[in-house]
DNA sequence: AGCTCTTCCTGAAAGC
DNA sequence: TGCTTTCAGGAAGAGC
């Protein structure tokens, strides 16, 4: 699944194909997850790529002004979430065209721009500037760029469990199930644990467990499970590093104990019940025996 | 307002 | 064997 991590992976490796080239033309299959589809072939048909870059787990392709109506506007992204099978790859034309390809954009160096997505949880849209702008603002701060204070501030005052607020793009954005288990387990913080509950010392301690996890994994090129490839098709390698994720059963990495999946926020959680204490569960005191 | 649950989709794997 | 059921999850929207 790709989340903040995966997503940095392919934006690298489109920055590396797609500034400076021209999309020759769009062909469309499927699209239902794309919002106004022949609009969307029509304007970028002709036109130039500027520049890649994401916002939390979007990738922003940004087209050169050209031929655009000049107005205080200007400024046209191709925005696309990838969902959780969604692949963006730039290969050559012959390549072999995998299932579920529902768009192609052929380039001009003799690449093609290709969006393959199984269960069409992506999405994809043409936007405006002020479109982004509403995005950004709406969305909390790159899980990768917020600060340890800004990090306490946003968490300490909620109280949702915890996984359920790191998983919540307005707080924090980038971050998804994986790299909420695991940055859990690493600051040693149980998932369903109240956010205003913990200590400014865990939340510190999480906020670190996060920047260290994205970066281990964005140096790994991201976790493949099921689906997940780079812009060059290639898989990534953060997976073998899992310390929760996909363990049930398993041996905690630090302490042996078996590893534990519960559902938390309607996801698997995967933790270390020694590691990772549960929160007091605070019944109606009927333990008061006597 | 804040929080949680449901919905969309397909294919793999489990269940019978 | 072959069918049906369950599960995976990002983010929007409904419901409490």
């Amino acid at each position: 699944m790709p989340e903040l991590p995966e997503v940095e992976t392919v934006v690298r490796g489109l920055q590396a194909a797609l500034p400076g080239r021209q999309i020759l033309s769009v062909r469309l299959g499927k699209t239902d997850f794309i919002d106004e589809p022949v609009l969307l072939a029509e304007r970028l048909t002709g036109s130039r790529i500027a520049g890649v870059s994401r916002i939390g787990k979007f990738i922003a392709v940004e087209l050169a002004s050209g031929a655009v109506v000049a107005s205080t506007d200007a400024g046209l992204h191709l925005v696309i979430h990838l969902g959780m099978t969604g692949r963006l790859t730039a290969v050559r034309t012959s390549e072999p065209v995998p299932p579920h390809t529902h768009v192609f954009f052929s380039l001009d160096d003799g690449n093609e721009l290709r969006y393959t997505d199984i269960r069409r949880f992506g999405r994809m849209r043409l936007a405006p500037n002020s479109w982004m702008d509403a995005l950004r603002a709406r969305w909390g701060q790159d899980a990768l760029e917020i600060g340890a204070p800004e990090f306490a501030l946003r968490f300490g005052s909620r109280s949702a469990r915890i996984k359920a607020l790191l998983l919540d793009q307005h707080t924090v954005s980038g971050i998804g199930n994986i790299y909420a288990d695991e940055s859990l387990w690493r600051a040693r913080i149980h998932p369903a644990r109240r956010a205003d509950r913990l200590t400014t010392k865990q939340l510190r301690a999480l906020h670190r467990a996060i920047q260290t996890t994205l970066l281990a994994a964005i140096r790994l090129k991201g976790s493949s499970f099921s689906d997940y490839l780079d812009a060059e098709g290639k898989p990534g390698m953060f997976q073998r590093m899992h310390r929760v994720y996909q363990r049930e059963g398993l041996a905690c990495r630090r302490c042996r104990q078996r590893i534990r999946r519960i559902q938390v926020a309607g996801r698997s959680s995967f933790f270390c019940p020694r590691c990772q204490p549960a929160p007091r569960t605070r019944k109606k005191s009927r333990a008061r025996k006597k």
